[in-house]
DNA sequence: CTCCTGACATACA
DNA sequence: ATGTATGCCAGGA
């Protein structure tokens, strides 16, 4: 290699904001889903939660569960992005998620928190 | 170069 | 409780 080269970063493709967005999406795990607002409070920045809608749109190239992203309705919201929302709807029931009559996700069974920001929250309830 | 929109969420009126 | 307005950052027209 040569000595002058970086090990990595030979061109950030998006702001390192985007990839920790990939980051934690991709660290969802099977049969969860999480909403925009979590990953963006994950980030420290819950007031950017459209960023992260912006940064699954980009990883429209990439392994990206996008489908496990749901807005806080649980409604799969990149599903129209994707083609078709009953796309999402066959991925997401092939992982053992169920949705209500709604088409909306059971989040209530399936909604899974991003490391970091379960530490971030309950800061109003201390102040007890 | 400037303005608006965009896969959302929160705060205020 | 509902509706409007704003915030975040970037890309497209």
């Amino acid at each position: 290699m040569t000595s002058s080269a970086e090990p990595e970063t030979p061109a950030e493709p998006e702001s390192d904001f985007y990839r920790r967005v990939w980051g934690i999406v991709a660290e969802i795990p099977c049969g969860c889903v999480t909403t925009y607002g979590h990953i963006a409070e994950s980030l420290g920045a819950r007031r950017s939660a459209r960023m992260v809608g912006w940064a699954l749109n980009a990883s429209s190239a990439m392994p990206i569960p996008c489908h496990r992203v749901v807005n806080r309705f649980g409604g799969l919201s990149g599903s129209i992005h994707f083609g078709g929302p009953y796309v999402m709807q066959d991925l997401l029931c092939s992982e053992g998620i169920s949705f209500d009559e709604h088409g909306c996700v059971l989040m209530a069974e399936h909604l899974w928190i991003p490391p970091g920001a379960e530490e971030e929250k309950s800061k109003e309830e201390v102040s007890m």
